[in-house]
This record gives structure tokens, C-alpha cells and sequence, in this order.
DNA sequence: GTTTGGATTGAAAACGATTACATTGGCTAT
DNA sequence: ATAGCCAATGTAATCGTTTTCAATCCAAAC
């Protein structure tokens, strides 16, 4: 059993307030300071986070609920988050919920059992759109995925519009037949669609989209599927990195060429879309950006929980690569 | 302020004992675990973490402790340790240290303060050294990395063995003048670099190594410096994704043909690597074995604290691709 | 010499749960 | 009818801290 604050008094002949003292930079005279630190030398005494959190009745802890780990626009985002908490003295909690409405459901419930401070959260859609989002005990910022009027603060890519870029970048370069594939759990992937669909009419064309979920072997399937189509597109946009992975592999399997028979694009600047050959054309999102954007949001409305939600929307950046060569 | 057991049992009509009975599936009568259950909806109860585990004496916590979040050896490994805590009721706190031995100090300490059950911890190499890592208090289960005596469990890859396997490959497909870049910070590079010394001398072969930052920038630099050197080598050997990552980035930059004029194969059969073009040879690494077993060793570590400290080792798979194609 | 007051220190009450122990009531065996 | 026992419930101690409040000390002011 390791050793309590008890303890330290015993070894140093002071009580426990005067211990608790020197831990919290009470007034203490230096005499009692220095044995005290001396007894917690030698007892090897480490803080009980549990009891000092029950007794002071705050956690300093946040949690950050992403949706997919092993997507790099969420490690990115998490270190920004994880930066800015440290230098805010908070500790972070990171939930992964493989976008599972069951889990983000667990890992909410278990951010109120620890009693967290606030939660930065990139929901599913079917929990971006709940309305009580404002009501868990907690302060809530999402990130990447909001409900058009969501209750709580969020902060988002302009995916409509950048989406929009996409199109206009492959109109511009001579392409026509452009398909779009989207996941299906996000409200991002149903925003990107719409600023697809809007642009592709803007142009006079009318593109065909895919709804499919979020991940890298069904992006394969579905795009293998379309390949053997006989009027295939001649241009494909993946609304984010998982897809537009997935997608390329199919372009590999099936012996196409990038991007005569087929240009290719996406969302999310991963570092191999730059190596990949040709290199992929990707919307950049500003991740460090969003982190601390949210952080920010966070520590705004822990300072006033009555401020009505903002919602804090970046552009995207269009990476032009050979992906996307000129017909 | 939330509702506290005391709340539950005012509600309801009971003690607190009852409540908590409930809550822990101790002998209640069914018509009072209907009210508890009843009062529990009603004031919205959330137990409270902190103060159960200071009562009972224990987290229900393991610690993972990994040196790069953005590295999908470790978000892999992470899924899989994850799964298998949650089944053994266990919760994770997940810790990105950046390979930075002060991090890792600071999050052995938390640790510490959280009296976690015990942690998972790919550590530097500075760190992985330390004598004492059995004293902190909790199991420790080293993964990936560990010193060659090392005092607690570990699991790791036989990376002499699998570096080899890349070496003998190159050779094999008509290769000599292979290079390696090896991470500065791991043990793991260390022995990568054993492991590729040792098999370049069997073939007779003198190959140049040198030992770099384990990021994809210093990689590239690396690369570029290497790649203009008037006798540079026609094979490279990067010991893991990262650094794959940054020598295919400064190859491409130097406008080099892979495999043509540089062969390039790495460990971790990270999911671009497939579709990179030429597709690249990797050294795959059992991501989902190595987590789950550390998960199990930890296990076996609680049940019996002073059983002898055991080394997992697997071996690498080797994944023949198109980057280092015969000569 | 007494009072005042500021600075240190200690004693004890929380925080919200679990759990050892005591109590109660109903049943069975004698 | 009484003892004995088991199951269900309550009372109160406890986990390791922080924090309120009271006590103590010493110097300065009167």
C-alpha cells in the first residue's frame, strides 16, 4: 500500500493540513516546508488523484470523444487539444468510438461518472443531432461533425463549400462524369454532398453519389463495383481520408491509371496522399487549428456557461496535385 | 451540483447501503430494487468514479503509455488492447509521450497518482533501460521496445531477425550497396541495426547505417543528404513508417524511379504503403497479437505479482512488393 | 502590561461511495 | 413456545484528500 498524507505528517511531526499545504502552496513557514518535503522524499508519498478530485469537486480532466483513432485528422486534432489542455493544467481523457452510437452513449456516460470538466466530441450524425447535448452536466464542444443548429458550441470545415472547390477544380480541368463517394455516419459526409451535388449543378452536371460507410475496405468494394460500371465516372471525390485510401486501392487493383482513366480526389491532406503516385489532390483542413480552436471554445464557456453556442467555421484548402491532371 | 447516492436513498426510502447494493448487485429484495432503480431515473443519478475508487481501493484502470499517437503501429495496438480491457472491465487512459523521456516521466507519475492496476508503455530508449521500472507500483508491460534484460514483461518483435529478412530480400533481388535508417530513440532501432549489420556482414557486405530523429522530416533530409552522395547507395532499409514515409517523400522530390534507381523497403505495413506506387516492401508486424498480448501478460502479471518476467516475441512478416523488384 | 493583529498551525468536518457489523423479522426445528 | 438461523436492511466507519474554523504564537502598538 502506498503511502498517504498521513504518512508524510507522521514522518515530518506536522498534521495533515500543513502537508496538504506545502502540495497546494498554502502559507506554510519555510522550517515545516522543508521537512515536510523531506518526509515526502523519504515516504515516496504520491497524491491520491481520486481523493483530492472527491474532495475538491473538480476533476481537471476534459475528454475528447473522437470517432476513428486511426484516423490521422483526429490524432492531429487530439495533439493541438492535448497541447493547449496541458498548458491550461488539465489532464485529457481520449474515447474512441469506431463511430458507434452505443459507445459515444458509453463514453458520455462514463465523462459524467468522472465527473469531467467539459468534452470535445465528433459525434455520428444520429448524436449530432440530438438536442440535449446541452444537458449533460458538462459543457460539450463539437468538432468536425455539427447539426445544422446545434445547442452547444462547435467548430467545423466549411464542407460545402470546400466540397465545391473539388468540383470546380475537376470541371476546371476537364472532367464531367464526376462521382462522389460519402460516409454515411457523418453529418460531414452529408454536408460535402450537398456542396457537391449544388456545385455539379451549378455546372449543368449532374453527378452520382454514393453513401457508404466510413472506411477504407468498403471505399474499395464500392469503388470496385463502380469501376466495372460501363459509363463509370471519369472523376471520383472521397469526402475523407479513409475513403479516398480506399478507393485508390481499388483504382490499383482494377489496373486503371491515375489520372487518365480515372482522376481521383478527396478530403484530408495525409502525409501519403503527397507520396502517392501521381500525388493526390486533397482539401487541407487547418487540424492544430480546429484543436485549439475548440480548447478555446471550451475554456470560453466554462467561463461563461450562458453564452449562446458559436459555431466556428474554417475553409478548406485546395491541394492541387497530379491526381487531378488536366484531361 | 449532481444527485449523490444519499439523494438515491432520501428518494426511495432506503440507506445508502441499499443503493449501493443495488448498484454493486448485492442481496436486495425485488420490491426496494424496484424503488432504488426507480429513485436512480428519477434524480438522474451518475455514481461517482473518484469517490467509488477511493473507497474500494481500486481504478479498474490500465494506463497505455505510447511514444507517438500519429504512428498507426500504436493507434493498432491500441484498438487491440482497448477491446481486451474493456471485456475485462477495465478502462484505458491512453498517453502520447512525442519519444519524449520527460513526458514519459511526468506520465509514469500520473500513473502513479492515479493508482492505475497496471500499464501498457512503449517506452524510449533511454527509458526502457531503467532498472526500476518493477518498482513504481504497478505491473508494467513493456511493448515493442525493451532493454535486453529487461526487469518486467514485454512483447516485442524479433527485429534482428526480421531486419535480416530485409536485408537477405534486397540481396536475393540483386542488391548491394544497401543503406539503412534506423529512429535514435528506440531500442528497437538498435536492434534493427543489429539485426541489419550482422546479415550484411553474412553476405559479405559492408552496408552504411546511420541514426536519425524517428520522424518522416528527418527521414527526408536524410534521404536527400544520402541521395546526393556521389556513391550512394541503390537500397534503403528504413526501420519503421515514419521513416519509410520520409524516404519515399525525399525520393520522389529527387525525381529517382523506384525501384530502378533506389529500391526503398521499410517496417509496418501501415495501409499507403500498399498503394504507393511502386507498392513497397514491408516488414508487416502482428499489431492485434502484440496488443492482446499485452493485455494478457499484464493479466497474468496481477493474477501472480512475483512470477519471472517473460519476453513475447514474434516474428516480422515479410510483404514482397513492387519496390524492390529485381534488378 | 495588556491589547491587537497577522501569520502559522492543528483539529475536525466534509466529499460520495463501499463495507464490516449490528439489527430486524420471519421461518424452521426442537 | 423458544431457540436458532438466514436473508434483507440499516448504521456507521472508512478511503485520502481539502478546507473551514479555532487555537497558538509573537511582535507591534497603546
Amino acid at each position: 500500500m502506498s503511502a498517504s498524507i498521513k504518512d508524510v505528517a507522521r514522518e515530518a511531526g506536522v498534521s495533515v493540513a500543513t502537508v496538504s499545504r506545502v502540495l497546494g502552496n498554502g502559507p506554510v513557514s519555510d522550517a515545516l516546508r522543508l521537512r515536510v518535503n523531506k518526509a515526502i522524499e523519504v515516504t515516496g508519498y504520491r497524491p491520491n488523484l481520486s481523493a483530492r478530485r472527491l474532495r475538491s469537486q473538480h476533476s481537471q480532466t476534459i475528454g475528447l470523444i473522437v470517432s476513428d483513432i486511426r484516423n490521422t485528422f483526429f490524432t492531429s486534432v487530439s495533439r493541438a487539444v492535448e497541447d493547449a489542455a496541458y498548458q491550461a493544467g488539465l489532464r485529457v481523457i481520449l474515447c474512441n468510438t469506431d463511430e458507434n452510437p452505443d459507445r459515444e452513449a458509453m463514453y458520455l456516460r462514463l465523462m459524467q461518472e468522472e465527473r469531467v470538466t467539459g468534452v470535445i466530441f465528433a459525434p455520428t450524425r444520429e448524436t449530432a443531432l440530438r438536442r440535449d447535448l446541452d444537458t449533460l452536466g458538462f459543457p460539450v464542444v463539437l468538432i468536425d461533425r455539427a447539426g445544422p443548429q446545434s445547442t452547444v458550441d462547435a467548430v467545423v470545415l466549411d464542407n460545402a463549400e470546400a466540397a465545391a472547390q473539388l468540383v470546380d477544380h475537376l470541371v476546371q480541368q476537364g472532367y464531367r462524369r464526376i462521382g462522389g463517394l460519402f460516409g454515411n455516419t457523418s453529418t460531414t459526409g452529408r454536408e460535402r454532398h450537398e456542396g457537391f451535388v449544388a456545385a455539379m449543378q451549378r455546372h449543368g452536371l449532374k453527378g452520382e453519389a454514393r453513401f457508404i460507410a466510413p472506411t477504407a475496405q468498403a471505399a474499395t468494394e464500392a469503388t470496385e463495383a463502380w469501376l466495372a460500371d460501363p459509363d463509370k465516372p471519369d472523376a471520383l471525390v472521397a469526402s475523407n481520408g479513409q475513403l479516398l485510401l480506399g478507393a485508390l486501392r481499388a483504382v490499383r487493383e482494377s489496373g486503371l491509371a491515375l489520372p487518365d482513366d480515372l482522376a481521383l480526389c478527396g478530403f484530408d491532406n495525409e502525409s501519403w496522399t503527397e507520396v502517392a503516385f501521381p500525388a493526390l489532390t486533397v482539401i487541407e483542413q487547418p487540424v492544430l487549428e480546429i484543436g485549439r480552436s475548440a480548447m478555446a471554445l471550451l475554456m470560453d464557456r466554462l467561463a461563461d456557461a450562458s453564452r449562446t453556442p458559436r459555431k466556428v467555421v474554417y475553409p478548406g484548402l485546395l491541394r492541387e496535385r497530379g491526381s487531378t491532371a488536366k484531361k
